[in-house]
DNA sequence: TTGTTACTTAACTCTATGCTTAACCAACAA
DNA sequence: TTGTTGGTTAAGCATAGAGTTAAGTAACAA
């Protein structure tokens, strides 16, 4: 585990931990968004929400292009999902291990034949 | 935005970043465990290993009590399924987006009936 | 060409995080 | 009762993260 770089999985959840970056997620799942646009419901200064969104365009979860003076952010779906599907193999598997030990205990317990 | 303190969202996600504790959430999605038997496999001192289960525990994402002079942790499933919630909440919202899009596009491209 | 808008870069501060070592304590085993 | 196991507590250190202000640049508007 010494010197290891950041994989996606982590940038992804590091940029998901903090509010200000979900609220940016948020605002943008409902369509894309110019910087000033998105700093605009921040009380923080631009260089701030910048940083904020390099974060989130490092983690793969928005992208943007400058098209003259002005940045255009959009979500990026498939990074979600990425997230997502972490999240519910783990979920899985620890449900499919209750139902294993449920298996287990019904039939343990036949014999004894609960009331 | 100023003066927060951490949401359970925040803490979660914050709990996930980290890969150290993605393993311990992975070891654990196999079922419970004692606090060494989940320091093994790290090359990290046991004080180390016991901060990234309070994170963990903190977060709501996973439970542990003591009995005798063994501490044994387990997951916390509940906990999990908000994670995946909020992701699969904005996911959804956004591709919902697309779909009105789609349909806007679809309609507006009609007139000129392409090839 | 002059001003304004929409960022961008740089430098700095302060706090939080991830680790360490050292010392401690309570449970069990001999 | 003495040693060993399985943690726990405390203190300290180094790096990363979230914010700031100040100064710069490039695009568009008048």
């Amino acid at each position: 585990m010494l010197n290891q770089q950041p994989t996606n999985l982590d940038l992804m959840f590091q940029a998901l931990a903090d509010p200000t970056r979900r609220a940016m997620i948020d605002r943008l799942s409902r369509g894309p968004a110019s910087v000033s646009e998105l700093a605009k419901p921040f009380d923080m200064s631009l260089p701030a929400v910048v940083q904020h969104l390099q974060a989130l365009e490092h983690s793969g979860l928005v992208s943007s292009q400058k098209v003259g003076r002005v940045r255009t952010v959009q979500i990026q779906p498939d990074a979600l999902s990425l997230a997502e599907q972490w999240i519910n193999d783990r979920r899985t598997m620890w449900v499919k291990r209750l139902d294993r030990l449920g298996d287990f205990l019904a039939e343990t317990d036949e014999p004894e034949t609960r009331t």
